[in-house]
DNA sequence: TGGCTCAGCATGTGATCACAAATTTCCAAT
DNA sequence: ATTGGAAATTTGTGATCACATGCTGAGCCA
């Protein structure tokens, strides 16, 4: 086989690779400490090795992946020094971004919102922890992407990678039935109009979750 | 030639090149707009183009190149809106990192930032822009080191690192002649251990260079 | 039984090649 | 002179290979 036979919408394989390994990560699908090598994605995507290669860098720059000193990778383990770091930083920049789609968040988005948080009820009644990041992450991308900030969006989203793993052991261990308070409290927070409720709320509900791990 | 004939502390070949580049780009060795191919870095650092493009894939992964759709890569040419999102971060992140080193931040430390603040005035009068921006992040980073938060760190410093050629282009229009003010403040709030007012002196120093530009 | 060594294997790294697509160059036609 | 297009060059992509290193486990000795 040679290069790409891209006659038209085929994206770069080193690009799909990216992205699949990339979702799998933020999504909680894959186990802190879960080790991966190249030659084993590239037979998992069908590529060869460079692409696999070039796709486990962005991961590793973007800290979704952790590199040991002989070049294995694997996904990391945080210490909790790490954590309430991480921590600190969605809190820091949500409530931010939170702050700024505040003016711009009419009806639409917020019944948008709603029924992805009904959604984010039923994946906790059903206890499916994957799919309860996924859309708890949907919850609130769908709020920051109103705050016309690609730069801080783009940070945020980082951080969650990096949580990606940890929020999966996290939410695999509790044994929650109920959903998030906070969710109701930044709906009507954007209801209302109310900068500073929805900062706390924000605040509260990206610290939350976190804290008890850590802890 | 084959692979590393590496027996002991020759770093591996694209890390190198990684950190190469990337400090002359946060530094603001190259403008806004250039561009690069794997082959002329191949060429530059006397290796092939796997692991030229193993580095600037990090790069472009972490802000500090921007990947065209077909796949060339040059520095990024950033919009007012997108310079003013970084300020803010950084106004944010370097807040956080500031008020957490403050308890910490001992007298050798002041004594070591006032040398540096000093190394930066002398860049302003020798109009030296790359000297002042890598002596005025060394600044910075020699507070930050104290607060013991190496992911906030990191964030920081990619967002240095995105305004990297940008920078570049501001202090070297800019004709200025006086140190920073806002450093003064800084040392003098840390001297105190007034955090109120060290935070409003990172915000300010953070803030003014870049609302300039972005005016 | 427990620890040690060494062979075999798995794995990351870097060079090189073939190919497709994008970019540039150059020449002819108007 | 300017524009159009075709040829030539540059460039990124992905596959493959050789090699050095790290890891694993089987066999050995105490």
């Amino acid at each position: 086989m040679s290069a790409r036979p891209n006659t038209e919408v085929t994206a770069a394989a080193h690009d799909r690779v990216y992205r699949a390994l990339r979702t799998r990560i933020m999504h909680g699908e894959v186990a802190p400490g879960e080790a991966l090598t190249l030659r084993g994605i590239g037979r998992d995507f069908g590529v060869s090795m460079t692409p696999a290669r070039e796709a486990v860098r962005r991961l590793v720059a973007e800290g979704a992946l952790f590199l040991s000193s002989s070049g294995r990778v694997s996904t990391p383990e945080l210490s909790n020094e790490r954590i309430e770091e991480l921590a600190a930083l969605r809190a820091l920049i949500e409530v931010e971004l939170a702050s700024r789609a505040l003016p711009r968040a009419h009806m639409a988005l917020i019944d948008r919102m709603q029924d992805i948080n009904s959604n984010v009820a039923e994946m906790v009644a059903k206890r499916d922890a994957v799919g309860y990041i996924r859309t708890n992450l949907e919850f609130h991308r769908t709020l920051y992407l109103r705050a016309q900030a690609p730069a801080m969006l783009a940070m945020a989203e980082t951080v969650w990678l990096q949580l990606g793993p940890t929020m999966r052991a996290l939410y695999g261990r509790l044994r929650r039935t109920e959903p998030p308070q906070d969710h109701r409290l930044i709906i009507a927070a954007l209801k209302a109009g109310d900068e500073p409720s929805l900062r706390l709320a924000v605040r509260s509900d990206v610290t939350k979750g976190l804290r008890l791990l850590a802890g």
